[in-house]
Formats: structure tokens, C-alpha cells, sequence
DNA sequence: TTCCTGCGTTGCACAATATGCAACGGTGAT
DNA sequence: ATCACCGTTGCATATTGTGCAACGCAGGAA
């Protein structure tokens, strides 16, 4: 679409993970020193770009500013919040996400940490893989039919664990058990020994809005006890639903 | 520079402040819808945009999660933060801001915020006036001479209060104090009944890398007693660099 | 000293790329 | 039925972004 723009939205990705000087930004963009030099000094003139004293390249200020403007856009966040930390509570610290479906993508708006001292590889901002998290089934299973047809064509079935759904067909049936049920599970399907419970939040035309899920090590607690927290998780979402559907009030 | 791209970041500026549609969008830039569409669906792709079901745009996910990359590129914050939250502590719960100086601008990195009921117009990601705040002199008086002079005759002494330094004469009087004694003073230049005081954060090489400031409303303490808080408040920016300075081994 | 290597910068010629226009296709409100 | 609003498409134009080559500057090595 707009090459330039393009260019310099990988650029700050890129920046993103750590600083890179010129040439750097230059040779991965696979452009001329030049064109890389000229979008970073655009970006630099409205603070999305720093430049230290050492010329190296950093993320500017002005992304944090719209980093938490951007969250407070997402305004199911703020009506969540409260919730999930109830939420954890009452599961025994685990750790709780909220997710939305994003562009062809599941990205993570809130967690709450859990208390137990596990980490698990997710972050605000980063997203979710669709087909082997609860978060991801809960989000997809609630797309209208024809785009999902067209995002499940789109997933890269790539195994995470050796329980990974790894085709398509699967994953429809997965589906379609999640519309039934009302929740999805993920049975250390991401990462080993981590099973997950996920429900929708839905706003007043039933249309899924976002996901929340459970995650709990296998140390803590087997599946069939992960299972068994699934009328709290549904009590949360519902909650979470219904706060949603009136806020505006 | 370049065009497009600059246009682009205008977006995503203007989008910092609310949703907008396509129309509203190439109205306030100034061009033709297509010119508006095509930076947007770009900026879309890249999740650093997104459209909600009413057509409207929003700030996407992508922001998140450079959001909090920015944040972590400035590895004064994180140095910084303990400290930050302990003078709070001992200076009986005042704002603290922390802020670093940025291409023409004073950018607050970190607040911890005064246990007082009292709203202080300032954020994360936000620039701090550099004629009106103490973090503003501060910074400005710590940088080369050369730079110093560029950025001053940049200012606009636009008045915040009666008592805000209307001139670049004035300025400079006060920019010199300020490398004197090594801190500087906001008397309700800023926001009438609050007075601030900042001190400098250093670097192994003297150069200024940071500033910090305590913020007191008049109902608490009067200007004099504000000033009484000086020690506690270089007490702690010099914790900071010297943290700073052997940060890497 | 001199020679590197790595960093960013400038000026210029070319054409790829972004732009504006005009017309179209929806959807919802009046 | 009509209007207002929102987004989309195709196309001709020249503005805009691009690559090249040469330059400046600093720091380190020899």
C-alpha cells in the first residue's frame, strides 16, 4: 500500500527489540542508507524515534504516550480489570488474560500475574497464537462464519508442544465443541505442562468482544482440576458481559 | 522529509486523542480520502491501527507493545524507580516525576503520584514545559552550550501562571542559578499553589541524563518548606547516578 | 603522523510511488 | 425515496521517495 510508510512501521518494530544504528536499519530493511536515514529523521522529529549520543537508533517517547492511549481505547479493558483480579483471586492466584481479536491476530489487553512464581512467555500488546491457546479459540470460534473461515485459513498450524492442534480440520472441530460448551481449553497445547480454561465476553448483540482465560501449571493443579474452574471463569465473563453492555449508561 | 510517512504519524497522533473516521482523518490532514485510506490500511496491517466495527479507527495493539519497549529502552526509569519511590516516602507521600530531555523537548519517563488528593496535569510519554517546570530547567541548563542556546531561542514563553518566566532573558538568569546551586525551582510558575523543586541526574562524564523533581501544593507546605526538601531530593538523584554509572557490570 | 573503519550527511537525476479526482456501492436515518 | 455518511476502486499525473556516489567527521590501530 504506502511503501514508505511500511518501511518505517518495520523500523520501529524492529527498534522494538533493542537499538540499531543506521546501517542496521538500513541493511535489514534492505534499502539504501539514505531512505532508512531520511524516514528515521521523520520519525525522530515527532518523538516516535531517539537518537542517544552515540547515534544509535531507540524507540522515542511518544510512543508512550500513545502506548497508554492506545490501551485506554480498548475500553473493555477498564471494565475488566476489576474482574480478573477477582477473578485470580478466587482460582488461587493464577494467572488470568484478557484477549481480543485484532486484524487477523489474538492480542493480549491485560494479565494479571500469578502468584504462583511460573513464567509463562505472554505480554500486554503481543498476541496470542489462535490455535493453541483457549484465548485463541474463544476469539475465533466467535468470528462471524465468513471470516473465520478466512482467518483459519490463514493460521500456520505450527506445533508448540506435542499436543498442538496441527491442521485445520482439528482445529474446526475444536470449534465447533467451544460454541457448544461456551469455553475453550488449551491442554498444554503452548507451552508444556500449562493447561488454560478461556469464555467470551459478549456485548449486547451476543457478538464475542473479548476472551479471558485461566492458566495453571500441572504442579498446582491436573486439567480435571483446570476444568473444574470453569463455572468461576463463566461466572467472571459474565460479569464482564454485562458491565460491558452497560457502561455507556 | 518524507511525506507520507509524516502524515502517517499525524494519524497516529490524532488517534492518540480519540477515534476518528476516514473523513475526519483526511479532513484534519488536509487531503484526499484515498491519500487518508491508504496510510490507514497500511498502518492497519501493521496492527498499529485498528477499525471497530462502526468503521471507526482506533490505536492498535502494536502500540501496546512498543509502548512498554519504549519504556524499557530508557534504562533510566528502571534504575531510577526505587529511588523515585522512596523519596516520595520520605518527603511525605509529593508527586515525584522523573524526565529526560529529549530532541527539544522535557519528556516525564516516570511518576509516582502524591498521596494527597491533588490532580496534576502531567504523564508518562507527556512533555513538561521547559521554561515553567522544574525538570524543564534543569535539563536545559545540563545541556551543551550550543545546544542550550538553539533550544531556548525555540522556547515559547507562553505563561501558565502570573508568575512564569515570560522571556529568554529572565530564562537564563534562572538557567544559571540553577547550574550554581545544582537544583532548580518552580514557584507556581507552572500551576498556581504548587511548587516544585529539581535536581539533575549524572552520567560517569558530569553530563546531565535525567532530572528529578518533588511537587508540593501550597496547602501543604509553603514555598520555604518545599525548599527544605532539597537535601532529600539530591540525596536521591545522586543514589541515582551513581546506580546509573555502574549500571553495566 | 597516517590509515583505516564506522557513523551520518548532502546533492542530484530518475522513475517509482503517492496523490487527487471522479464515480461507485454500501448502510442507516429522515 | 431520498439524503448523508462511510469506504472503495481505477486511472492519469507529477510529486515524492529512491538509489547512487562523494563527502565529513570521529575514533582506533598501526
Amino acid at each position: 500500500m504506502s511503501q514508505s510508510l511500511s518501511r518505517a512501521l518495520q523500523i520501529l518494530i524492529e527498534l522494538g527489540e533493542g537499538e540499531r544504528s543506521l546501517d542496521q536499519v538500513a541493511a535489514s530493511l534492505e534499502v539504501h542508507k539514505t531512505t532508512a536515514m531520511r524516514l528515521l529523521h521523520t520519525l525522530e522529529a515527532d518523538r516516535f524515534v531517539r537518537r542517544d549520543d552515540r547515534q544509535r537508533y531507540h524507540l522515542g517517547s511518544r510512543l508512550f504516550a500513545l502506548g497508554t492511549a492506545a490501551l485506554s481505547q480498548h475500553a473493555i479493558r477498564d471494565v475488566a480489570q476489576p474482574h480478573l483480579t477477582r477473578l485470580a483471586a478466587e482460582t488461587g492466584g493464577q494467572a488470568v488474560h484478557l484477549a481480543a481479536y485484532e486484524n487477523g491476530t489474538a492480542i493480549y489487553l491485560a494479565k494479571v500475574e500469578s502468584t504462583h512464581s511460573v513464567r509463562m512467555y505472554s505480554r500486554v500488546g503481543l498476541p496470542a497464537a489462535l490455535h493453541a491457546t483457549a484465548v485463541g479459540k474463544v476469539l475465533v470460534a466467535g468470528l462471524p462464519p465468513g471470516e473465520q473461515e478466512a482467518v483459519v485459513a490463514g493460521i500456520d498450524f505450527r506445533p508448540f508442544t506435542s499436543r498442538t492442534i496441527p491442521d485445520a480440520a482439528g482445529y474446526h472441530e475444536v470449534l465447533a465443541r467451544t460454541r457448544e460448551q461456551g469455553w475453550a481449553e488449551d491442554a498444554a497445547e503452548h507451552e508444556d505442562f500449562i493447561n488454560c480454561v478461556g469464555a467470551p465476553v459478549r456485548d449486547e448483540a451476543g457478538r464475542v468482544v473479548a476472551a479471558v482465560s485461566v492458566s495453571v501449571p500441572d504442579v498446582i493443579l491436573p486439567r480435571d482440576g483446570v476444568r473444574a474452574l470453569v463455572p468461576q471463569l463463566l461466572a467472571a465473563t459474565e460479569a464482564i458481559s454485562a458491565d460491558w453492555a452497560g457502561r455507556s449508561s
